[in-house]
DNA sequence: ACAATTTGACCACT
DNA sequence: AGTGGTCAAATTGT
């Protein structure tokens, strides 16, 4: 709930800026973002709603505990015969408790600081796109993180509803405040830099500009993105940008990205990373031309 | 070879 | 019976 409310007194300031911005904006960022406003005060209506009756995210109350030994299987396939006894987990039911659930809108896709494995995807009845599951990459330490993502329509940018069920007990910590980069239709890009991209967030795919981007920073490859070791956070269609910006505080830096350590990437945001992690107020946003070389920046602010 | 994703089947729940 | 959540073999990617 709280999160909700952040976010949607964060996407009113993004929209009162936009609004506000010597930088001509599409129409149709600001329709989406006004979109997006709507559906956080739909969803904080109706979670005030549920919360009052002790309702999570709309789902019934669910049972969790069986017999750990009950799921005794055979299944049939092609012929063979597949004998399965494997024991089922306490907690481990199909329906799962949804207790410490919450829900974000988010753009398609994004990258929220966690790795995740997908286990199963589903077609959901009058949805019209399948549902991901997604589990945490270190349930092998124990960490029962999951999340499911629905795209909620046919809408430009791809908006997903994303429900994080449980909460991350591996060591796979929050890689930190990202980079991340928005675009509008005349190929301006503004990236943003901020202390805590936590929920909800909002962000939209790249238009064409980001690819200019993105080309120039494989020049060069302490600048590149190319080898990051969560290749899925750089699809071309997401939004962190990568690069060498240790010039804004190269005294302070210390690693901050476990997950990331012996890639280039880690060694050349680490200083970004730090400062960021050391002013929890740290909020810096940059007008991008698609033109932008980061060589010449980074030779330009040394 | 290993890791991640896809996909069809199973099962709990309504 | 219909639906959604999970499992795990098969497939694909690196």
């Amino acid at each position: 709930m709280e999160d909700l409310v952040r976010g949607q007194e964060f996407t009113k300031q993004v929209h009162m800026q936009l609004q506000g911005s010597e930088i001509p904006v599409g129409k149709e960022i600001l329709d989406s973002v006004a979109k997006i406003l709507e559906c956080l005060e739909n969803a904080i209506s109706k979670f005030s709603s549920s919360e009052s009756t002790g309702e999570v995210c709309q789902s019934p109350a669910l049972t969790t505990v069986d017999s750990p030994f009950s799921d005794c299987r055979k299944i049939e396939e092609t012929g063979k015969i597949r004998a399965m006894v494997t024991p089922k987990k306490i907690g481990s039911n199909k329906r799962r408790r949804t207790a410490n659930a919450r829900e974000e809108l988010t753009a398609t896709p994004f990258d929220d600081g966690h790795s995740w494995r997908k286990y199963g995807q589903k077609d959901i009845l009058n949805s019209g796109f399948p549902r991901g599951y997604f589990r945490c990459t270190h349930r092998d330490q124990g960490c029962e993180a999951l999340k499911q993502v629905q795209r909620t329509g046919e809408e430009e940018p791809a908006m997903s509803r994303v429900t994080y069920i449980g909460e991350h007990t591996c060591k796979d910590q929050f890689r930190g405040p990202r980079l991340s980069i928005d675009s509008n239709p005349r190929g301006t890009c503004v990236l943003n830099f901020q202390s805590n991209c936590y929920s909800p967030k909002l962000e939209f795919p790249f238009s064409p500009s980001f690819s200019t981007v993105e080309h120039e920073f494989k020049g060069d490859t302490k600048n590149t993105i190319a080898n990051h070791n969560n290749k899925d956070s750089f699809k071309s269609y997401e939004f962190a940008a990568w690069c060498d910006l240790s010039a804004f505080n190269s005294s302070q830096t210390t690693s901050m990205m476990p997950s990331t350590s012996g890639s280039e990437l880690g060694d050349g945001i680490s200083g970004l990373y730090s400062s960021a992690e050391s002013n929890p107020n740290f909020h810096m946003d940059m007008i991008v031309d698609d033109m932008f070389d980061p060589s010449e920046f980074l030779n330009s602010s040394s």
